[in-house]
DNA sequence: AGCACGCCGACT
DNA sequence: GTCGGCGTGCTC
């Protein structure tokens, strides 16, 4: 040991904001090295983010126990963006680098049971239209922005795009990163982008193993696969020269992470590419409002397909009123074929041509079970949740479950309040549609798609491929199944209920409900011989977000919807953070609540000559009990994020005397679920 | 996140 | 007395 000291600033792997002082004593370390140190009585990981030339002694400092041997050094432009990514969502930065790496050991010699990456012939780069060639033309002669929207109709062919511009990256030798919706991940993309590229692809999503995920980081990380292409984590791959990065149908809420660490991939995505000086697409056909106003001012690059390549034509759709369809089943008694309630007579018609044709159809409903509520007429008395506020949703005749929570309990023929004997399932879910159709067509090979159904990737795949061999005649899904897949022989797309999403207490639904629409509307009739059918059945069938993803029409949708969030205020016109505060014990969080209202009274008299936040609540959350957890929020909006940030900022430094113990606090910047 | 410490009720 | 469950506070 020498005498000279030399003191770091660690990013423990820990709940800690700030930095630890270590010390180590034999030679230099650089920013970015990992190390293991003792944290009061135990060991944990971190890694060097700064050297100080000496300390204050108010603590005793401790000396880093070792160096990391199996975490290789993190270059500086990744911890950089590390500890933005941990100054914006207001999470501990030793916390946010623990992301950015494997979950085991390097050893690259175990060969994996299953093969991540499909092995498949080689094909050449198609002639692109005229479309593609004017967008990647305007793409490479950019110079000043660096984030593009690519904003492409179904069909227009972005994944060739994408592979072009990939193509130019790794010729320079530089790597690129391909971020995709999990539920996307499917052998059929994965083929699409090994074909072009041998050998140069690695893959990293939640569904692999921790030894199968290890072996595609370290593959990406040394360089020894130019591609990684992945669900939201694998932007945390520290990857060198990193010169592309792509995120593919950018408007997809599950690039949000709801847990830890709350990130928005996309958003953190376009932050890393700004810092490595590298291009960013963001891709879709139903663009985020927050993306397409950005373009619309000039943030971004506006790149705009409107033609389906190989004249593909888009499919007929048909919009159904369930309420006249109701009506006129009451009146004229004409339900000759006895049909469910959710079944109209031309979605039936259309399944039975359809398999006359030998061809096949698929119903999409984002609902699992067979029931939402269970209600006994008699007395209203509805199972619900002990732990959560909800009701039980039925499964398979017996089972009751919360969707919420693990709770699960077993339907009994009798109500437990009166004992009528007649105790009611109301609604649909997946598995409802499931038992009706296998009543309805007892010859048709029918499949299900949902959670319940569906837990890995194998199985997921043995259903791709069903629908590919047709061994599967009619697929019933949530909207797991409703993006990016494929199907040669799909002919008819049911929407079963349109208005599910129309009412949910997020202002964002008819967004979604719009985004859904149009994107299960381009799953049909992909070939230019036969087009397919979409049938959308819906009790609100002049709502706008159905009219105007009928009519093809985005900026129609865009722009009604963008008036609207003008008016009262919200995202895209202005920024948002969501405050949570939850207790088991009501009497905490009642007297937090109290506090915090006070706390904000103090901050706007304090600001008030430049007050920039808009308060909404504290009040009750959507979801007010959740796992036992009583809990309120406030909405935190203003038309600039530092004012949100350093509303966020203080109170969080406050946090110890507004809130009483046991009462949890989080915030949520840029929330995307509001339950 | 862990881990220890300290307080309080239950049980030998 | 003393065991153990849980709430609280700290970690360079």
């Amino acid at each position: 040991m020498s005498d000279t000291n030399y003191f770091y600033e660690v990013g423990v792997n820990a709940p800690i904001d700030s930095t630890l002082t270590y010390s180590w004593g034999s030679h230099e370390l650089t920013k970015g090295t990992s190390v293991n140190v003792s944290l009061g009585k135990r060991k944990v990981k971190g890694v060097i983010l700064d050297s100080v030339p000496n300390h204050d002694s108010k603590f005793s400092i401790k000396e880093i126990n070792n160096l990391s041997e199996e975490r290789p050094l993190l270059p500086n432009k990744f911890l950089s963006w590390c500890q933005w990514v941990s100054d914006y969502y207001f999470y501990p930065i030793g916390m946010v680098i623990e992301h950015a790496f494997p979950p085991l050991k390097k050893n690259s010699n175990r060969k994996t049971k299953y093969q991540v990456i499909p092995d498949i012939e080689q094909d050449q780069a198609p002639n692109l239209t005229d479309e593609q060639l004017r967008v990647l033309q305007k793409i490479k002669s950019e110079k000043k922005i660096n984030t593009h929207l690519l904003h492409g109709v179904t069909g227009s062919g972005k994944t060739e795009v994408y592979l072009n511009l990939i193509n130019d990256c790794i010729t320079n030798n530089k790597s690129a990163i391909v971020l995709v919706p999990e539920i996307s991940l499917t052998p059929q993309l994965l083929n699409r982008f090994s074909a072009r590229f041998k050998d140069q692809v690695a893959i990293i999503h939640s569904q692999l193993t921790a030894r199968e995920k290890t072996n595609q980081w370290w593959a990406a990380f040394s360089g020894n696969k130019k591609i990684l292409i992945g669900a939201r984590s694998a932007l945390f791959c520290p990857i060198k020269n990193l010169g592309l990065i792509i995120i593919d149908e950018e408007h997809e809420s599950s690039f949000k992470q709801e847990e830890k660490l709350k990130y928005h991939a996309r958003d953190a995505a376009i932050v890393l590419a700004k810092m490595h000086n590298c291009p960013i697409i963001l891709g879709s056909a139903t663009p985020s409002l927050e993306s397409y106003s950005h373009a619309k001012v000039g943030k971004y690059n506006y790149l705009q397909m409107k033609n389906r390549v190989h004249q593909k034509v888009m499919p007929q759709t048909l919009v159904i009123d369930l309420k006249k369809e109701r009506e006129t089943r009451e009146i004229e008694n004409t339900n000759k074929d006895n049909l469910p309630f959710w079944l109209s007579q031309k979605l039936y018609d259309q399944i039975k041509v359809t398999l006359n044709n030998k061809k096949q159809t698929a119903l999409f409903l984002n609902r699992r079970g067979i029931a939402q509520v269970v209600v006994c007429p008699d007395c209203g008395y509805v199972y619900e949740c002990p732990n959560c506020e909800i009701s039980l949703t039925l499964h398979r005749k017996k089972d009751l479950t919360c969707h919420y929570c693990s709770y699960s309990d077993v339907y009994k023929e009798k109500c437990p309040s009166c004992t009528s004997i007649e105790i009611k399932p109301l609604g649909l879910g997946t598995e409802k549609i499931e038992v009706d159709i296998k009543k309805l067509f007892p010859c048709a090979n029918v499949e299900r798609v949902d959670r319940d159904k569906v837990s890995n990737r194998h199985q997921l795949e043995s259903i791709i491929t069903g629908m590919e061999n047709q061994t599967i005649d009619i697929l019933i899904g949530t909207q797991m199944i409703a993006k990016g897949l494929d199907f040669k022989y799909l002919q008819t797309v049911g929407l079963v209920l349109a208005d599910v999403a129309f009412n949910l207490p997020n202002f964002r639904s008819n967004e979604r409900s719009f985004q859904l629409i149009t994107q299960v509307s381009g799953r049909a009739g992909r070939n230019k011989d036969d087009s397919g059918v979409v049938i959308i059945q819906a009790y609100n069938t002049e709502h706008p977000s159905i009219t105007h993803a009928l009519s093809n029409n985005f900026e129609a949708f865009a722009s009604e919807e963008l008036k609207m969030r003008e008016s009262v205020q919200f995202p895209p016109t202005s920024r948002l953070a969501l405050l949570r505060i939850s207790s088991s014990q009501l009497n905490h969080l009642n007297q937090s609540t109290d506090r915090l209202r006070e706390f904000c009274e103090q901050y706007k008299e304090k600001t008030s000559h430049e007050f920039k936040v808009r308060l909404l609540g504290p009040s009750q959350a959507p979801l007010y009990k959740l796992k036992n957890n009583y809990r309120h929020q406030m909405l935190i909006l203003s038309e600039n994020h530092q004012y949100i940030r350093h509303f966020c900022k203080y109170l969080l430094s406050n946090k110890k005397k507004i809130f009483t113990s046991r009462v949890k606090v989080m915030v949520d910047i840029d929330p995307i679920s509001m339950m």
